[in-house]
DNA sequence: CGGTCGAAGTTATATACTATTACATTCGCG
DNA sequence: CGCGAATGTAATAGTATATAACTTCGACCG
């Protein structure tokens, strides 16, 4: 009965595809409880597997963990992508931006997972992990809806990206429920995103002004 | 020879101090690889006593790891007070803001463990822990310098707050030395604090105007 | 076809950590 | 001085990571 929803086939020895049913189910896991959540051990027995197998996929926790926050990037990405393309009246940055608070309070567990930042700082150049998180900042850049500026773009990008992760980790930790509780997470984040609206409106006008001066 | 750097006497069966012992000890260990870093039976080996000897001081391991939390915010505190009382040209929200950078890079273990949020989200309401968030937060509110303004004030020290933590993190996942090597987490800090002291200037304005056209 | 090699899985086991229980020692207070 | 609470110890159960040695299965090659 078990094996029928885990396993591809009734009773093979081979289990066909441990790797990802492994991540996925990692995932599940850290949910709720983030990565503390996810044991090896647990996932084997979910999956109808002997204990040792996945070591067979992965040479210890930490590179499942790693494996796990590569695939919630791109489900970010994902979510990123789909709350950005949808027709809407706000701009691109602010449905980025509130798509990111709902991924991080829904999801909360697996968001702390991402950025433990051991996993994610150790992360190589080439590596599946560090792909992934490009691919998410790159869809921050994108969100901004600007030509190339030069690295003002960047900066403009990391400035949201920083201020958003800063709101999702303080409403995680009730911050927003005490002393401050009169102010929502969202007026926050809208506030953050107008901000670098019209950061970035004043600086391409700049440009304007110095490329004229220059001609 | 090790027990006299370790206990307070030679050979005494009462450690003494083992509870305060115990915290700084973990503060330590932490300081390199965060919460994870931070082993019951590793600890009691360092100081010289049994290995279950530290459950007479705190009921499991998250009881540990909430205490040491607190420490850590208490710290974080005494860094603020040092850095704001220091006489200079800057701002003492600039003081603050560079100061919580600084200790959220140099100490990054440490700061990783205080923000793990499931520590501090559990926080009951008169809990040591609470009360050391609490005071650390009391501190940026401070730093913005303005008399009372309503929620406003503590509105912009969430927006600071957030922003600062924002930048700590993604400067530990060194989110600064790929595409945007350019942005020194410096400038960005400098830029948020600007921003802040912008908006608070403005808000004032604002209010006094209010206040006229009502008098 | 049949053999063999490597990938993937198994059982058994070593090691480390948390936590509890029952017992021992010491401190402090009446 | 003696007794109880606080603090420490020894012994042990339970759970997790990880490795080693063996087994099974499928794919490829002669």
């Amino acid at each position: 009965m078990r094996s029928q929803l885990v396993r591809k086939s009734e009773k093979t020895y081979h289990h066909g595809d441990l790797r990802d049913a492994l991540i996925k189910a990692a995932l599940r896991e850290a949910e709720q409880g983030g990565a503390e959540a996810i044991s090896i051990k647990a996932l084997a027995k979910q999956l109808g597997v002997s204990q040792p197998a996945p070591y067979r996929h992965f040479a210890d926790r930490d590179a499942l963990l790693t494996a796990v926050t590569a695939e919630a990037f791109r489900q970010l990405s994902a979510t990123f992508r789909a709350a950005m393309t949808k027709s809407s009246k706000q701009s691109k940055l602010s449905l980025l931006a509130q798509a990111m608070l709902d991924f991080g309070l829904r999801r909360n567990g697996i968001y702390r997972l991402m950025f433990a930042s051991r996993t994610v700082s150790c992360a190589a150049k080439g590596s599946e992990l560090h792909e992934a998180t490009r691919e998410t900042f790159a869809l921050v850049i994108e969100a901004l809806e600007v030509p190339a500026v030069g690295f003002l773009r960047e900066r403009q990008a990391l400035k949201i990206w920083a201020a958003l992760h800063g709101v999702v980790m303080l409403a995680e930790q009730g911050l927003f429920t005490g002393e401050a509780a009169h102010t929502t997470r969202e007026e926050l984040v809208e506030d953050f995103v107008n901000e670098t609206k019209a950061a970035l409106t004043t600086a391409i006008k700049d440009a304007r002004r110095r490329k004229k001066a220059g001609a």
